[in-house]
DNA sequence: CTGTTATTTTTGTAGAAACAAATATTGTTG
DNA sequence: CAACAATATTTGTTTCTACAAAAATAACAG
């Protein structure tokens, strides 16, 4: 196996990928990144995160999700609070209203995973899975 | 095996590698799309290609590609012709200062794929690609 | 307690990407 | 050939991203 048309082949898949992602996602005026944050903040299920720690959670790591975050304060999504222990720290909460937006999203993305991996066997998605992780480190 | 899961771990081990491949191009001057353009020139090995089969043929296609053809022009790694069959046509050439500059960052891109692929045995890496095709299709 | 260093976030700014509209040329149809 | 549609590229504009520098706070050393 040629090894760069592997890795060309690797990132030609995510970009398709990407692709279905943000033409579902642009409807509803979110970005892949943002919708990542979105997901890591109901992650916390209430519980406050730092944008610190989100930002490194993030899929891709981005230098500015200030103003990331500032785009989902303006949609009334998201809110960010200082915090009291440390007041370095910028706490930030997912609303009500964003959980509700997030749950109206999920199908349509839960709908597109669903559609690219089960083209795979789970079997087959079990060893992709492992070849993924391998890879990347 | 959780499909969003496998999708996550998808997207974040091309940012991975990504990250490496424009952190090993940024000293050169180049982004990844444009080192992409530059690659497919080379593989017209002389023979014109119009910048809408340029295009299409990047691993993530992008709406404009005029200016990306721009800066590597200005770094005359590039030229551009009117095509004198069809003039709504653009040719586009690698020159042999691009050649040369190819040449020169070849081995850098070779030795992360290199790594990358090698944490695979051959037998992995033939899998690894065929579930990377099935995925994207 | 003061000065220095480390941590966390924000801001400025320059460059790149997305998208739609505009331009230029060619092809086609009556 | 005139009008209209199709193809190929460019341009304008707005939004995003990357990077570096600044700001704010905390931690620590003497």
């Amino acid at each position: 196996m040629n090894e760069n048309k592997l890795i060309v082949q690797l990132l030609k898949t995510t970009a398709t990928i990407e692709e279905k992602f943000n033409t579902a996602l642009k409807p509803h005026g979110l970005s892949l990144p943002q919708f990542n944050v979105l997901r890591i903040l109901r992650g916390h299920k209430g519980a406050p995160a730092n944008l610190f720690t989100v930002q490194n959670r993030m899929i891709k790591p981005m230098s500015n999700t200030t103003r990331l975050v500032d785009k989902l304060i303006e949609k009334g999504w998201v809110r960010r609070e200082v915090c009291a222990k440390n007041r370095r720290k910028i706490e930030i909460y997912i609303t009500d209203l964003g959980l509700t937006e997030l749950k109206t999203i999920d199908s349509v993305v839960a709908q597109i995973e669903k559609e690219i991996a089960q083209k795979l066997s789970p079997n087959q998605q079990e060893q992709f899975y492992q070849f993924l992780s391998i890879t990347q480190f």
